[in-house]
DNA sequence: ATAGGGTTAG
């Protein structure tokens, strides 16, 4: 245009400064605020505003406000200036500076305010939560009959339904005469974000069956909804509606998807989603870069939760350093520790802090990285992310923070520790109480654990599933087994939980560790739920314990039954069948193992020390110090003997004479874990191993012994509950 | 000028 001689006036600025702020280019538009005061345009109050609009979107708020300023100086500023400055400072999230420049508007210099000023102050009481104001406006616009504005009318439902004040945003809903799709969509978002999913379903229903305008807008919202509650498939279909509508989803839509896609596990669909976004969403040249980033952590999320903790990285990798923000870290160091390898969350993390850079971890990146200290019960570690948490206390994140410590502490046997932070909290809800049950139970101290139920009840707090969960699973491992028969009838007729599986494995559990078999079959055959492995697992485990083939075998066969015949259960079956000397069995049971390609989960032990942690396989001999460490472990087994050990070779699971399968026994990986120990911790200090499946019968027996003879207490967390061998004998009680 | 989105605990 410029080229061809013609001249722009001041019609033509403000549409070319509306287009730089939604590029948004600050060059751009700073390039034509200098042309249009080159050329005297700067006299027009017109394009000033338009000015004004354009360095707030580009995020220029001191260009902005300097730009009012200095209109305010010549005294030109109308009512659009005023709205524009207000807004500018609304939509970068600082709403108290808005408020205040609309009072002085209002106060100070009599400005007629219009709709536009009105919608500003609206946005302003939704987001500090001011109803009280909001209410006032509220009034205002009725006696004005601004109200009759549909902007308005929606931003009076949108205040009300963010202060939670539902029935208000209903009743304005209902009495506005003209209706858009953002009035509707204001609701159905509301509903949704409430959590009455319900009521938002069935307004979209209605806007669908009366052919209304649905936009990208109102397919997220759903979308959404089903997504936040878990429901991916439904979260999907309605996508799939979507598009057969022809309606273009955005990055708002796949972000959702995506979570929706992860919350199920749907890697299928996931990398469907992620194609799409490739194909119509990812901007080719990375313009973008906000929106682009946050499509790729709702991808790294998806991945890490579909089990494909490789893909994700690659992506994690492939984002430039500069441009990963706090939640691309946080997606990967999550996903590693609650779908891959604990390990790598915590290498990542270290990086993370190593780089004295931006990006600094927040309340969701310190839960996770906790998360994989729990995991690992690695105390040294989670006891210096607790040292950074105190140094960067952050109140409003404290109670997720402080949760996730308790179960660390609890989870990496420093019970007492667990106890010291949950009683500092400045607020517990049911997650900080049955954490801590959680632990004491772990540990065996059933009737500490009880007493704090109790507390919790006292305090309040409503008791759910899973709190009875651990209620049931502190009895069994404490051989508390009448009271845990009453608290499993407690739970259903005076708090109205319905067992489900999980429940009912631990009563199974309770009975079968306690020798009462016939009752947990009889409890089994009554139950008014569908067959559950966890379940054949728990009596098969009772069956094990107290040798008792018959039924052990009959387990066996309906978890084969059920397809859920992994490792666990062919070992647990190989063991009875030891125990009973019945070798010919043990054998069938291997070559069915080879047969099926069932390999046996290969146990693994890793034991905390001063310079992290060192792990070890069965019979590991890749140690730097292996040939020390076996010496030890030679030494520690001829000295226990003459005090009472013999080896229990009917855990070895091999049908070999007895002279190799003691060799196999003293290479178990918990074994070579406490000859480590014992050579890097200094004498006095508790010795703190971590084995991934549960302890071997024989190594439980050979650590009691140990415990007469060494000055460490050891304590030994298995996949089931944590052990204390301290002077010949164990916390457990037998109970494991 | 109004409506929608990502990461955390038992």
């Amino acid at each position: 245009m410029l080229r061809l001689g013609w001249h722009p006036d001041h019609y033509t600025f403000p549409f070319v400064l509306k287009a730089c702020g939604e590029l948004p280019s600050l060059r751009c538009g700073s390039a034509f605020h200098a042309f249009i005061c080159a050329s005297g345009f700067d006299s027009n109050v017109f394009v000033c505003n338009a000015v004004v609009s354009m360095y707030g979107r580009c995020g220029a708020l001191g260009y902005a406000h300097h730009m009012f300023d200095e209109m305010f100086q010549r005294g030109i500023c109308d009512v659009v200036s005023w709205n524009s400055i207000v807004a500018v400072y609304m939509q970068r999230g600082h709403a108290e500076k808005g408020l205040q420049l609309f009072d002085r508007m209002t106060a100070d210099f009599r400005i007629r305010i219009d709709a536009v000023s009105l919608v500003n102050v609206l946005f302003a009481c939704a987001s500090l939560g001011m109803w009280l104001r909001g209410k006032e406006v509220h009034g205002y616009a009725m006696k004005t009959g601004l109200f009759e504005d549909v902007f308005i009318g929606n931003a009076i439902v949108d205040m009300y339904a963010k202060c939670g004040m539902m029935e208000e945003a209903k009743k304005v809903f209902e009495r506005m005469k003209v209706k858009d799709v953002v009035s509707w969509n204001a609701m159905v978002t509301a509903y949704s974000q409430i959590g009455n999913f319900d009521d938002a379903l069935a307004l979209f229903e209605k806007m669908r069956k009366e052919k209304m305008e649905l936009n990208v807008v109102t397919w997220s919202a759903v979308i959404a909804g089903y997504a936040q509650r878990g429901h991916g498939y439904e979260a999907l279909d309605v996508f799939r509606q979507m598009q057969s509508c022809n309606s273009k989803p955005n990055v708002v839509t796949l972000v959702s998807l995506l979570s929706g896609c992860a919350s199920v596990g749907d890697l299928l669909h996931g990398k469907e989603t992620h194609c799409y976004a490739i194909r119509c969403v990812l901007s080719v040249d990375g313009n973008d870069l906000e929106d682009d980033l946050q499509v790729i952590n709702a991808l790294i999320d998806m991945y890490s939760k579909c089990k494909s903790a490789n893909v994700a990285r690659a992506m994690f990798d492939a984002i430039a350093p500069k441009d990963r923000n706090v939640v691309s870290w946080t997606v990967m160091i999550g996903g590693y520790a609650q779908h891959g390898e604990a390990n790598d969350a915590l290498e990542l993390f270290s990086q993370m802090l190593k780089r004295d850079n931006s990006v600094k971890p927040n309340a969701f990146t310190i839960s996770c990285a906790l998360v994989a200290c729990a995991r690992l019960a690695a105390l040294r570690f989670g006891r210096q992310i607790h040292a950074y948490v105190m140094r960067n206390q952050n109140e409003s994140a404290a109670l997720f923070v402080d949760n996730c410590l308790v179960d660390m502490y609890s989870k990496s046997g420093d019970i007492d520790a667990a106890r010291v932070v949950f009683d500092n909290m400045q607020q517990r809800n049911a997650v900080s109480w049955t954490s801590l049950m959680t632990g004491y139970g772990m540990h065996g101290h059933g009737h500490e654990s009880l007493k704090i139920f109790d507390e919790m009840k006292k305090a309040g707090l409503v008791p759910d599933g899973v709190t009875f969960l651990v209620v049931l699973y502190a009895c069994s491992h404490s051989g508390m087994v009448d009271q845990g028969l009453a608290y499993f009838n407690d739970m259903s007729k005076e708090f109205g939980i319905t067992p489900g599986p999980g429940h009912y494995a631990c009563i199974i559990d309770l009975l079968g560790r306690a020798g009462r078999l016939d009752e947990a079959m009889k409890l089994i055959e009554g139950m008014p739920l569908k067959q559950s492995p966890i379940i054949w697992m728990a009596l098969l485990s009772g069956c094990r314990i107290h040798g008792n083939v018959e039924l052990g075998e009959y387990a066996a066969s309906k978890l084969i039954e059920l397809e859920s015949d992994n490792d666990g259960s062919y070992t647990l079956l190989s063991n009875i069948y030891a125990k009973a000397g019945r070798w010919k069995d043990v054998a069938k049971i291997r070559s069915l193992m080879k047969h099926s390609g069932i390999k046996k989960r290969p146990g693994c032990s890793w034991v905390q020390g001063k310079q992290g942690t060192t792990t070890f396989f069965v019979g590991d001999r890749t140690h730097l110090d292996s040939q020390k460490i076996y010496e030890i472990l030679a030494d520690l087994i001829q000295r226990i003997k003459p005090v009472g050990y013999v080896p229990d070779t009917s855990f070895a699971l091999h049908d070999v004479d007895d002279e190799e399968k003691r060799g196999l026994l003293s290479e178990h990986s918990e074994k070579l874990a406490l000859a480590y120990g014992i050579l890097t911790t200094s004498p006095g200090a508790p010795i703190r191993i971590t084995k991934n499946l549960r302890i071997c019968g024989d190594c439980h027996s050979a650590f009691t012994y140990i415990s007469m003879i060494i000055d460490h207490e050891i304590i030994l967390r298995d996949s089931s509950r944590f052990h204390h061998f301290k002077e010949g004998s164990c916390s457990c009680g037998g109970y494991w």
